[in-house]
DNA sequence: AAAAATCGGTAGCCATGGCTACCGAAACGT
DNA sequence: ACGTTTCGGTAGCCATGGCTACCGATTTTT
């Protein structure tokens, strides 16, 4: 009589830890806008694999060959890149919910461009390329979700790069911030906005040192072109920006 | 009798002129590993919108709202970017063949990025975004490789852009040079091999100026980093040029 | 073959911006 | 409330690299 109350109790546990799986897969950006009862049938075709890290362990080898996308169910972990010199740079920071790997996936050059490491212990799942593009024959309904999601995911991430392309390619430091500053203001469409990074944060995207960045804002607010206390930025002279662009 | 002819010939040029489009497009990333044939079929699903446009027409606004992507059939023709200013920088120069707004079609904000202007005669075909996504009941086999494609098409350009963004990241000229050779290196398998790009875009490519550029490569030839004439160049301190790599 | 255009190398000038160091203010932790 | 950390501003020094100008070589045009 016990043993059956224990079975119903792991059976019971497989099916929460089933449930809260997809709960969480569907607050990933690949399984948007599909239920999470259904994403449990889903991953029955999709055969993810399931792996389970501790701190430190490398989840993905850069140049190593793959054909799976990734997503970060548990845990937190370090997308990392190396030069030929083996300095390491940190390139993103994964959450629970995170895909990794998507880029690399659908390429022709299947070959980890990256190495991810687990920073505590974690857990991820691997969905592999043909899974993901593959009809199986049942419930081609949300496999076209899947792949609309795909793409536009990737296509996000490419305009995302698009537009970071476009700042860095900006030579002097007074165009990046005019553009910056003005893409802002179109966004926020007041001519007061608050910046969404802190000067550390913004100097790192602009590609620019810190007190350089101080130092040209602090020039533009003396003649007159902006204004700014802390993240506060108000737009004065917007023309004169504008050209300053390119 | 003559009527029927005529009938005849206008039937023939009509194929003739359906063989020739697919023709093209079997040459285009887009129908890659799709027979011609099998092109002709699948446009009648596709339904694409084909627009003929003259000389310095527009054939993309950018800002204007859009849902296709586009295939130059034939002609010429730019992309343009245009800064508030209204500073135009040429982005890319189409050629038949080349697809254009295949980051956008697929990403939330669908609004042309970029304007696209005629160089000559030329002639485009738009392919909406739900034509391509879509299922229609039939022939589903080749729905898949166009997916597949376009996965492969938005995948390997974000794959460029990254690596754009990597060499724009790094900060000093020897930095970037460093790891240019040693990718070309990389790339040939010798210590010796020939620049894919003549100087002037190579400056372009790293943005940098040319003369600061030449100083640089001559100064690593001093130093005995490498060894360098026209288009051929050597690398001869393999290590100390990957310890440039930021 | 002459003329023009393109291409690559070099030199000198100097503006831009990186870097270190320091300071005060704010935010955070305990 | 206190110490600690983070954040932002400022200053001075000077290396990096942009820019113009010029030259010779090669290629293309006519």
């Amino acid at each position: 009589m016990e043993q059956i109350e224990q079975m119903k109790q792991i059976k019971q546990d497989g099916l929460k830890k089933l449930t809260e799986k997809s709960r969480l897969l569907s607050q990933c950006s690949l399984f948007q806008g599909i239920e999470p009862v259904v994403i449990n049938e889903m991953l029955n075709c999709l055969e993810p694999k399931s792996c389970r890290y501790k701190k430190n362990d490398t989840i993905a080898l850069a140049g190593e060959p793959f054909e799976s996308i990734g997503v970060l169910l548990k845990g937190e972990a370090l997308v990392i890149k190396e030069t030929a010199a083996g300095h390491r740079s940190m390139m993103a920071l994964l959450r629970p919910g995170d895909l990794f790997g998507e880029i690399v996936v659908f390429s022709k050059n299947s070959a980890w461009p990256a190495t991810v490491i687990a920073q505590e212990e974690s857990q991820a799942l691997f969905i592999s390329r043909r899974k993901l593009t593959g009809q199986c024959e049942q419930s081609c309904t949300w496999h076209r979700t899947i792949i609309e999601n795909m793409l536009r995911i990737i296509s996000e991430k490419a305009m995302m790069l698009n537009k970071k392309v476009e700042y860095l390619t900006i030579k002097s430091m007074r165009g990046k911030l005019s553009t910056f500053f003005l893409e802002q203001h179109r966004k926020a469409g007041t001519t007061t906005f608050r910046l969404p990074m802190k000067r550390n944060e913004l100097a790192d995207f602009l590609n620019v040192s810190r007190p350089s960045m101080s130092r040209e804002m602090a020039r533009m607010r003396e003649e007159g072109l902006i204004d700014f206390h802390l993240e506060t930025v108000r737009i004065i002279n917007a023309e004169a920006l504008r050209d300053m662009g390119e």
